[in-house]
DNA sequence: TGACAAAGCTAAGAGTATTAGCTAAAAAAC
DNA sequence: GTTTTTTAGCTAATACTCTTAGCTTTGTCA
């Protein structure tokens, strides 16, 4: 009975590249147990049922989509950085298609995911001050913002543009569109 | 051994009540059937299996989407015609939350799924064309509106905005958004 | 070296979808 | 109105899922 050396990071890696690779749906505990090599009770040591390891990769992915878009922001502003955190954001998106989802659902009542969430959205909320965008103005300017990129990252991966039109050039209409908004409103 | 009298609308229906009232999760043969009633091998003398029940549930959806957003479209041009569409489709995902990401999933391979799907688009180009959009601007305009609107209705089913600013002020902040990046544009 | 914590195992229970085959009800044909 | 045929719903069974309980062995730490 050799041990397999598991932790909870291992077992998050594994479920999240099985999430990009085959979809939402192929996701069980025994799947995830068969690539490790071992049985799928052994799991519980390291995670907390399937809720508890969809949890995990959650949260590993909002981290780490948090700091790619705050390493787009850095040393940037005005439409530039727009650009850049949007572009990042898109990038992380279609990089981990089956993790993406996970990182844009909230759960009010689990404080770790509520404040990782929370980076993911300071650089939008740096970006759009630096339109010289302020109060309550900030917070509905970047709720607009995030739902524009949010829902193009959705329908892109789930085949919901359906034409054959370049997906990076209606991208960048929709950084555009965007800034043309941001703008105006400053 | 009476007859329930089921068919694949009612079947159809309640799985969508299901689905608006308790979430994804709670969608099962087994609860459907409880609802109605029956045994939940019953079911498959409706309804294609529980795929074949998510599907219709989508295309059900979808058509009543479509309507919803044509009918606002009708007579209307420019920005009165774009706040129309935008605000009757997210009234749409606020009354049946738990139908409408449904709505949103492309199946290439599903040509009734595909065509009802088009007849969502349609009314947002045909609002784009008021402006004085088309061609290849057309699709790509179209798809950054689609985004923006997508993405704020699963946002805002999602909890994603988790400050308790009024979503209806986002909401219009995000269609004023979107008008200037129109006028912009054309 | 000995005690202990933890990782993996097997076994079992409850839940799911699904198929096969039966029975009775409704509809159709005569 | 009677007979035939179709079909809706049933039971039984299979194969999966997650999950808990309890055991065994491994590795660590005193």
């Amino acid at each position: 009975m050799p041990r397999a050396g598991l932790d909870r990071a291992k077992v998050t890696a594994v479920a999240a590249a099985l999430l990009d690779q085959e979809g939402a749906d192929s996701l069980s505990l025994a799947r995830v147990a068969d690539e490790l090599g071992v049985k799928s009770p052994s799991l519980y040591n390291h995670v907390d049922g399937l809720d508890g390891l969809i949890r995990s990769v959650a949260l590993d992915g909002i981290e780490e989509l948090a700091d790619v878009c705050r390493t787009a922001s850095m040393g940037r502003s005005g439409p530039d950085a727009v650009r850049s955190v949007l572009q990042a954001h898109r990038e992380y998106a279609t990089r981990r298609p089956g993790v993406y989802p996970l990182t844009q659902v909230a759960r009010p009542d689990d404080a770790e995911i509520s404040e990782a969430g929370a980076k993911v959205v300071e650089p939008v909320l740096a970006v759009l001050a630096s339109f010289g965008i302020e109060g309550d103005d900030l917070i509905h300017t970047a709720r607009a913002v995030r739902s524009a990129v949010h829902g193009f990252c959705l329908l892109e991966a789930t085949g919901g543009f359906g034409l054959d039109q370049d997906p990076d050039e209606s991208f960048e209409r929709l950084i555009e569109l965007v800034c043309a908004g941001l703008s105006k409103e400053a």
